[in-house]
DNA sequence: GTCTATACCCCGATAGAC
DNA sequence: GTCTATCGGGGTATAGAC
């Protein structure tokens, strides 16, 4: 149950003196320490009661602190989901960014496999966090909004996928099927945002295929696929690559 | 924010006789309208504070009941949620079920056109009725378990687009893309599960299909669209469409 | 079937001593 | 930076009178 073992420890034995110079360092590190500890276990608690139920109390107490000490290390409730909702995000991102560097360069990989290497990194992320999943991914937190700062977090599974994307359409372009007339100017405004050097075709392609890859991983994560789908790794990869073939992001590998 | 109004008059009014043979048709009215108030009640507090914190209490008190009263009609937490999953499924099931017969008989209207009409009530439910959306297809509500009884209404939307795929695929056959082979197994056992009539490779494609369409909807609903697509109704036909048609669940319509 | 009362829990946030 | 104490809420669930 407690966790707090080198933590106040060493805050403690470090701290005790008076503010000499050489003593910030130390008391720097107990206070990220500390900090770490309580996301620990507010992660913990996310899991047994969910992100409408943290509270800054139970926390607290199963830290052996008092509640209010907290304070002193996240302003609010708030503060303390909106720290994990940034490390959530940066924890899928990187699982992302990694995928996609190990599965080597454009010229050595096939395309179709930088992708599924990428989105099969980001659902096993998820099953293996699944309720830092459910924060970001899942139904939003009632009466919780999202500071700006979540934003930039939030777009680094989706410039992985850009990039695998862009650098298969870099030699000879895939045919990619035409827009629906309706949304020509949409789809121009989206690929301005998103990707300004790709073709609108693609954009659309490529958001539309990116929340498709989170309905697939959503429908395991949150029990949908309960006595239907059972070989979930199998129908996982066979349903991604296909979805970047039949979507027109990448190009079939040459058989 | 009274909203008992005929409820309690009624029941108060028709329920003081003795035991009386004719009086229980009042009852059982009066007992049904206020059981209809307070699921009312409870999905007006689910918009505001989400499920995990639904509390019998604070119904009660929205509708100038004692809470201990509510027991009377729902014998728990759980019980009142089960019944608003249940709910929810058959509303959004509903919906998809009218969609599919007013778009038309498989003679008289393209397949893909069936396919988008379904998705597109799905889909508008589901912008209706945000909360209710979220408590079915978002994340799971922490430490609640669903009853079995929630399993049948859960398939209908899933057996609507069964439905559409199976007219489909009656004539002449679509040439569907082979299945990997790691997948042979698992797909022959899912098509035994949910559709035994239909090939595997089809019931895969449409399994695969059927939560990427939740992914589009839930990305919509949950707000991962935001400051991304503008044009939503025209992304998601468009994409939806697509999506029928590129994984071969319908054939093109002829142009 | 509704009421009061009660047992026994929970929470966020702040004040002020140390 | 941590503590106690406190304000002012919130909750599930049951017992027992009417």
């Amino acid at each position: 149950m407690k966790s707090t073992r080198s933590t106040t420890s060493t805050g403690s034995a470090t701290s005790t003196g008076s503010t000499g110079g050489a003593v910030r360092g130390a008391r720097e590190r107990a206070r990220s320490e500390i900090t770490a500890a309580i996301k620990d276990e507010a992660r913990r608690q996310l899991a047994a009661e969910g992100a409408a139920k943290l509270s800054l109390r139970a926390v607290a107490r199963e830290l052996g602190m008092v509640s209010s000490a907290l304070y002193r290390y996240f302003p609010s409730r708030d503060e303390l989901l909106t720290a994990l909702i940034v490390d959530a995000y940066d924890a899928v991102g990187a699982a992302a960014e990694r995928a996609l560097a190990e599965a080597g360069t454009p010229a050595r990989t096939a395309p179709v496999a930088r992708w599924t290497a990428v989105c099969t990194a980001v659902r096993a992320w998820a099953l293996a966090h699944p309720h830092e999943y459910a924060l970001i991914y899942g139904s939003p937190v009632p009466g919780y909004v999202a500071p700006k700062a979540t934003v930039e977090p939030a777009s680094r599974v989706g410039l992985a996928l850009i990039t695998v994307a862009r650098d298969a359409h870099r030699g000879p372009g895939v045919a990619l099927p035409p827009l629906a007339a309706e949304l020509r100017q949409e789809a121009e405004r989206i690929a301005r945002d998103v990707a300004p050097d790709l073709p609108p075709e693609l954009v659309v392609a490529l958001v539309a295929a990116w929340s498709q890859v989170f309905g697939l991983i959503s429908f395991e994560v949150f029990g949908q696929f309960n006595r239907v789908v059972e070989d979930r790794d199998a129908f996982f990869t066979h349903s991604v690559s296909r979805l970047a073939r039949e979507s027109g992001l990448v190009l079939a590998p040459p058989r």
